[in-house]
DNA sequence: TGTACATCAGTGAACGCGCGTTCACTGATGTAC
DNA sequence: TGTACATCAGTGAACGCGCGTTCACTGATGTAC
């Protein structure tokens, strides 16, 4: 991360300590206020490229006129956005590998530690799910190059881990490509499903397990025999 | 389909017969024409919920207030794209049905009809994987109904094939799930291939094959002691 | 340490524009007799 | 078949509003000497 500290959801610019800052600083506050805002508007419900310049300064707390001093437009910040965002997927790779793979019941723990990391970082799940397909052209070509890259870096980590020495590189690709375009997905599940009711919350989570041990099994079995047809 | 008969992409209301058809069917037209020109301007690399009503209506070549003839609001005729988008969902399950499966070579045959009907159906493909998760919640939600039920037809048929005696019901439907998603994503990326590429256009088709063919052979494989975990 | 000046994040007024929606209308199509 | 009337898809003017962007500004922070 670069480091964006974060005072609560709802923090705009004019903050109570803001006056004993140096100007550097109050000037990135005010620039997390505006990337907040835009966080905070796609938690409601509305995608990215509906949101209007005008509409993020005032939930911020600056003047329209402000943005500028940030941003040329929405859509670069709709850049720093997909940075960030791959940030937090590359924080999630460095803790997973920290953490090692799990030797007992590994993917049924490994989806848990999914869906609290996809929890503790909603907004940018949100936003990579909700304009990974459906985003302005430039977006989401930013956001498929840094998935790609995720796929890339979880390739490595998972030959690595010697799980599937059946695989060639590019078969071992494939699987953590399909293992992450269904997390992904998942992502959606999880963000979507409301509060409180554990039996349908439990019901997903096997859902999910199940469907990733689905394609480990596969993995696991495929020969060069099956990739030629 | 409920038989849009379109006249082309940059269909307009004031076409050339018109004044020739019965007032209902002429009514008939300018609806179809504010269909299709919001499909258009997706096309363009626009989401749904950014169009303008008043954009709409002239793509369609009519005048704003005639929407209101049609439509509540623009969300309605959302709602309406879902519906036909379904449709053409089912439709190609139904050509699959009467083609039967394919004996030899079946993953790869099916994902070329699959491909094929993507390109034929390019503009309900483009809406609802754009809209899928991206879209405003309402939408969202319909489209989410329209897959699942889906899904279910798609069980439905796979069980009277019986390629997989081994699963039950439930991981019967969760293999399909797992397969419609894959797809569905694979969907974006027929559609965004450049045309024109072929060595890019085959090594996607491998790609989209070689991972129904992981997902196939763990199915084939599954038995009920993994699903306890 | 004190003073004079430069920097620049945020302000507020103003602009032209396209938006969604209302309303009364027109005039061709459809219907009743 | 002809006439009188009803229907209603599409029109065009008008509205108030929020938009993105420009501009000159303010005044606190930072810097040079």
């Amino acid at each position: 991360m670069t480091a964006r500290s974060r005072s609560g959801p709802e923090m705009t610019a004019g903050n109570d300590d803001d006056e004993l800052l140096p100007r550097g600083q109050r000037k990135q506050r005010t620039r997390d206020a505006l990337i907040d805002a835009a966080l905070q508007l796609m938690n409601e419900g509305r995608s990215f490229n509906s949101l209007g310049l005008r509409e993020i300064t005032r939930v911020a707390g600056v003047v329209p006129t402000s943005f500028y001093r940030h941003f040329k437009d929405t859509n670069e910040l709709g850049l720093v956005l997909v940075e960030e965002s791959g940030l937090t997927l590359r924080r999630m790779l460095r803790e997973a590998r920290r953490a090692g793979a799990p030797v007992k019941d590994m993917i049924r723990r490994s989806v848990r530690v999914y869906k609290a990391f996809v929890l503790a970082n909603r907004l940018h799940f949100l936003f990579v799910a909700g304009e990974r397909s459906g985003g302005s052209p430039v977006i989401r070509s930013a956001i498929r190059n840094e998935v790609d890259q995720f796929i890339n870096e979880m390739t490595q980590d998972v030959r690595h881990l010697a799980i599937f020495p059946n695989l060639s590189p590019e078969a071992l690709r494939r699987v953590c490509e399909l293992v992450v375009n269904t997390m992904l997905h998942a992502a959606t599940d999880v963000l979507d499903l409301p509060p409180g009711d554990d039996a349908l919350a439990q019901a997903q989570e096997d859902n999910h397990v199940q469907q990733v041990r689905l394609i480990f099994l596969g993995a696991s079995l495929w020969r060069e025999e099956i990739e030629r047809g």
